[in-house]
DNA sequence: AACTATTTATAAGA
DNA sequence: TTCTTATAAATAGTT
């Protein structure tokens, strides 16, 4: 429709092209905005220039915001995108204070932070860590004698090492050092020492 | 265009404004292209009609969410609200992870997941049980200490219970029965006990 | 969905 | 850019 007629494919000449861009972008606007209202239909139009300005068109009186929110409720993209936000936002402030509560029993259990726990709190604790040393040593024990029954049946030495890896595969991050874990960091502050009722089988 | 001209205002007949909005927008999308191609300009175009039907429009290779978003970024409505969600994406990953690896070793501590601890790794946790159970008693003396020699002094009872009572309210979960923390629910197994080198203070 | 008389859009030139 | 104009394209009304 002009002089002559053009294939549709980029114009290389820039001058040629910007001014095409300007005739079609009009020529576009005023379409779009008569197939709005002979049509009754809720448009939006954002065209981006080579160059990088923008123009749109947006159906009166909606704002293109409310066309691109129709848009994201049609197309299932990015609708809860406000709820969503609030359930963000209740999650983290969840699994902070959980984490926050872990932090403070870990503290207490690596007897990091003792001076937080009231002396009511000491004993309870104090039994409780009693009760996890009883129950490494339980598992100890389990373990020493799976390893001599083992070795009695004449097994190989890749079983216990292969359990060994499957548990370490489980847990990728044992044994690494970790800030948060606080697992061997310790110090040994007072002079005396647990003895055992039972010998200790490690030794 | 066409056998007669029309005034650019809401076509009443319903046949006619549906036949009409199929040729229009078809022209739209044709014209919309075009434009895109030869002048390289990239265009979003969302159209609803009046029943309600979607259909777009979306320079290629582009989609229509990265057109909507820098339209967002250009006219500066809502970008902060995409990247803040990313912030809480990382930051929900990061919390989540750590309270994994606290749960964890939390239960290691408790003795209540002794399973997935490997043998090796069962003497140094014994080891760092043993040095909180000694950081506990250590408070325990000291708490006891402090005690008599605020007695000796004819100190008030008012004043330890305050402690208690400021202690308690920074750590209001304190005592507070929760499925995450697992403080004092660990059944005893074993009947073995520990004997303390030095007396126990508590008796 | 076609057809076609007209209107409209626009390519090229100024 | 803007105007002009020959011509291509779109489409309103019809079938």
């Amino acid at each position: 429709m002009g002089r002559g007629k053009i294939a549709i494919k980029r114009i290389e000449n820039q001058t040629t092209r910007q001014v095409t861009f300007s005739k079609r972008r009009a020529g576009l606007l005023k379409k779009t905005h008569e197939l709005s209202v002979l049509c009754d239909a809720q448009i939006g139009l954002i065209i981006f220039s080579s160059t990088g300005k923008m123009c749109q068109y947006c159906t009166q009186p909606y704002r293109m915001e409310q066309i691109i929110e129709r848009y994201q409720k049609v197309t299932g993209t990015r609708i809860p995108e406000h709820d969503n936000r609030e359930h963000l936002y209740n999650e983290l402030a969840v699994l902070r204070k959980e984490t926050r509560l872990l932090q403070l029993s870990m503290r207490r259990y690596t007897g990091e932070d003792m001076s937080s726990i009231p002396y009511e709190e000491l004993d309870q604790l104090e039994q409780e860590l009693e009760r996890s040393v009883n129950k490494v040593r339980e598992r100890k024990i389990q373990e020493h004698r799976a390893a001599i029954e083992y070795q009695q049946q004449g097994g190989l030495e890749a079983k216990p090492v292969e359990h060994h890896q499957q548990v370490l595969d489980e847990f990728p991050f044992y044994g690494e050092p970790s800030s948060v874990l606080q697992l061997a960091t310790i110090p040994q502050q007072f002079s005396y020492q647990l003895q055992l009722a039972q010998p200790n089988l490690q030794d």
